[in-house]
DNA sequence: GTCTATAATTTGATAGAC
DNA sequence: GTCTATCAAATTATAGAC
């Protein structure tokens, strides 16, 4: 985020943070007002609900992550994995969840709205994967890696312990 | 749960199924009253905090599952995982999260008492894991196998569709 | 043990001034 | 676009009657 982001932007930010950190029911609208330097109405001027503001988080996410991971199909099939893994323990070292398992967890209790976007995120990463996978024959399921990756992550933040995602995530070296 | 179970069994089967449905900060203790026929300042009577109510459904969870799960000595590295797996799968057949993910992902922002109540979830799980692994070698990681039937149930949760977890924990049969 | 009542705070959301 | 002010409801938790 560049220091002259724009106010949505820095919302945006202000709530991927408290979302990854405690999930949907976990923050306010005056949490995000007060890390932004704000009052809780000009949030709501920005997202009148919080449905509105969680969905464009997320869909943010994807289209960052999305973006970090780059032109899958120039990737052979371990390349691809080893930067989306990458990724995922950039976020354990930081000891941050993954918005799509902190949101995704609780799918049945979010707005529908939220938990299609949640959805759509685990949906296009899946495609990203198949799309390296194509180049070199199936080495690999994508859904399987998306799964371990993602519970790597969140028993390695639940230990405190970036080893654990690493001692897990080696084991796609191998598959 | 029996027809004559205590009012205290009654408070945490509730609260289980809130907290794996919602997380943390999903559900009330007027919720938690409401589905057992009391009133909120009986459930603190039974469970003074939330802390108090949440760990103790925790590690009652902990408690049923390394129960269903059984003398892990008796059974060899496959039967061991297909037998954890099956657990898992149930869960994902009634589209319910694992208590140990849905409190996990927020392991940062749930109380310290409730934290570590979740990681020995995990950490016993394990030590089941490998108390199998040993009578026939080291066939498999322990944190490999759980973190990928968590990441299996929530994305099959998240999806709607129990296909996709059989699709994932089929994986654990060709490691 | 369960209740009524309530305290003290927080929640998502809105009205209207500037 | 941001603010003050406010609403109606919900939150965790406690005091005290029964």
């Amino acid at each position: 985020m560049s220091a002259d982001a724009t106010i949505g932007d820095r919302i945006l930010a202000a709530a991927l943070a408290r979302a990854r950190a405690s999930g949907y029911d976990g923050f306010s609208f005056r949490d995000i007002a007060a890390d932004v330097g704000i009052k809780s109405a000009s949030v709501h001027y920005h997202f009148p609900t919080k449905a509105d503001l969680v969905a464009a988080v997320m869909d943010r996410y994807r289209t960052d992550f999305l973006a970090a991971l780059g032109d899958a199909s120039r990737l052979t099939s371990a390349e691809a994995v080893e930067r989306l893994a990458g990724l995922f323990r950039a976020a354990a070292a930081h000891e941050q969840a993954c918005l799509c398992a902190a949101l995704g967890v609780t799918a049945s209790a979010v707005p529908d709205q939220v938990r299609r976007s949640v959805a759509a995120f685990a949906e296009h990463l899946m495609i990203w994967l198949d799309a390296a996978n194509k180049e070199d024959g199936a080495k690999f399921n994508s859904s399987v890696v998306l799964a371990l990756l993602e519970g790597a992550l969140m028993l390695s933040n639940l230990k405190g312990d970036v080893g654990i995602f690493d001692e897990i995530a080696s084991s796609l070296h191998t598959k």
